[in-house]
DNA sequence: GTGAAAGCGCTAACAT
DNA sequence: ATGTTAGCGCTTTCAC
């Protein structure tokens, strides 16, 4: 038996038929774990598939199964740290569960969101996992998977859809409970940086710091609303707007972290004290929130354990093991996480 | 003609060609922009096609030209700055010329390395990717592809193979460089806080110290080099070691901004002034130098160009337009950035 | 428990 | 410039 070719041809479930005598059909039960097949067969099978060195070939069996065991994930951007978190984490399920993941990055348009989508489609991704771009207005562009029951998760910045699951933290709670805390430490004129109120992370965040002024009795003044794109940059320029506001503000609740450490080091810069002057609180947790001095009260976001969580989600629904076209909405746990940066009444140190 | 099946079966080359009453073959070519085709008919095709919403079966494809259009990327992790940079740049080429990528994190352990690689070698990608683990000594588990001719380009992590390219920045000159900056501003007991020496990243960046050092006439002291994981909590652990060391160091050189943040804050904290007792440079150009007080000397790495090439690269040598089996090592540029936490001599703000 | 046979949708010789 | 044909490797009815 001198099968063990040294040469480049692939080996099929014919090779491994022919060597034991057996079907083809068989063999391809044997290394499915088809329950009608004997035990002593498989046994042979599979040994004889890892001697000859036998790898399956999904194109064959995905074009026979029409199922891909990939998912498409389409997110803004790659490059932030909660993204990245995100990522790795539908990577871990995603690969655990046998599952591929294929990206693509909508830079914040949607007409590129558009673009990744129809590449999906065409690799017929089993799945779609979404987090909107900032512009996206409607979602036409998935209907194609809509009306083929192609499961569309979206996570993070979601789409209210009867047909889509949303996996999302409560914004609105987070923000109401990141303001209560300023007002909590005396603030009382407390600017909001915000996003594009397209997306729910961004008008939820800005409903919670409302709903949190007029339960303590604040009045809302649309003049502390600051709508940027939420960048570095975006954060010094608000540092400036600040400044020039009369009288100044002493708090400021960011939508995101990046933005808030360029804006309060700007602050600083222009002589401002935090939080004596003016406390801060961030959103997101990330990395930069414990280096900045003073370091940033933030909002914990969960990014890896959303990537789970969402990846999980559908492969479980591919896999009929759990159904979501009855989840509308999953929410995860977040949490107010209190730094030098807010603390006002003799706290910090 | 009602033939806008609103239904859900797909529709095929067979469906188009039916329609038209042209052969299969053609639709393909057409489709294909294959050069002996009437441009008439082509474009008959083409509107056919778009009007009855065929998608191209990617799997019936792969199937038939043993290509995939795929490249796995293997990272160790995917949350930091500078991978999620990588991964970004290799996305973005990619997708503009029609390649997909799926991506696995080895978490930075030789066995998830070889695990992720025999996943990307069963769904048969076009050609691999990989920055290696911390841990990994050989690369037997790549022999697969090396055997199959499926190009493996390596990046920041590499392996020097005289069957791989690799692409990378000039780590030993960096580090001399960097090595460089710190005596000229006076260090003369420089720490160098480094990672694990089978990495070349890491090995270069000490043989750069070293370089710099010697070249300057001055002695090497191994007392004076911490090897560690570089990681946030190994910079505290360094910042614990230096403040031990007697007579205290003038200057650290850490292989990464991470790290080099971590133990600075370290060091401040326990009453240690940076620049003016301890200088400090880091490496990467992570976003958080640009947020410690002092902001951080460090080295740009640029990942997101680093992705694009290796992408680029990759994608020309499977189309044909360069032949990389004669590149052995593709080497970008790198620069100091000089900041405050290097600046001894009255220049710090 | 196993085999025979058809076909998933596409592409590439080879013919015309 | 277009058509004919075979087959990529697998899964799955339908037989037995």
């Amino acid at each position: 038996m001198e099968l063990l070719s040294t040469g480049s041809k692939e080996v099929t479930i014919y090779d491994i038929a022919r060597e034991l005598n057996i079907s083809p059909a068989t063999v391809s039960r044997g290394l499915n774990d088809h329950p009608a097949v004997n035990k002593e067969t498989k046994k042979k099978i599979e040994n004889m598939a890892k001697e000859m060195g036998y790898r399956s070939n999904t194109f064959a069996s995905n074009l026979r199964r029409q199922r891909t065991h990939t998912i498409g994930v389409i997110v803004p951007r790659l490059n932030s740290y909660f993204m990245s978190a995100v990522i790795s984490g539908m990577e871990k399920v995603a690969n655990s569960s046998g599952f591929n993941l294929i990206i693509g990055q909508s830079l914040e348009t949607a007409t590129k969101e558009a673009a990744s989508a129809q590449t999906m489609f065409n690799s017929r991704v089993d799945g779609l996992l979404v987090s909107l771009a900032y512009d996206t207005d409607n979602i036409d562009h998935f209907k194609d998977f809509l009306k083929k029951g192609i499961p569309l998760i979206f996570f993070d910045r979601v789409f209210n859809h009867s047909q889509c699951t949303g996996i999302i933290i409560d914004n609105f709670k987070a923000a109401q409970e990141a303001t209560n805390h300023l007002i909590e430490q005396g603030c009382r004129r407390i600017v909001h940086v915000t996003g594009n109120q397209k997306r729910n992370v961004y008008a939820d965040r800005l409903g919670g710091y409302k709903y949190a002024l007029s339960n303590l009795g604040l009045e809302f003044n649309s003049n502390l609303i600051i709508e940027t794109d939420l960048s570095v940059e975006a954060g010094v320029a608000a540092a400036d707007q600040i400044r020039r506001m009369n009288p100044l503000p002493d708090g400021v609740f960011a939508a995101n972290d990046a933005c808030a450490v360029s804006c309060l080091l700007a602050l600083k810069q222009a002589g401002i004290s935090v939080p004596h002057d003016i406390a801060f609180v961030g959103f997101n947790n990330d990395p930069l929130s414990k280096v900045v001095e003073p370091n940033l009260t933030t909002v914990n976001y969960p990014g890896h354990e959303m990537g789970e969580v969402a990846a999980q989600t559908l492969i479980n629904h591919l896999n009929g093991t759990v159904n979501i076209n009855n989840t509308n909405t999953i929410i995860l746990r977040s949490e107010l996480v209190i730094r030098g940066s807010s603390i006002r009444n003799g706290g910090a140190k």
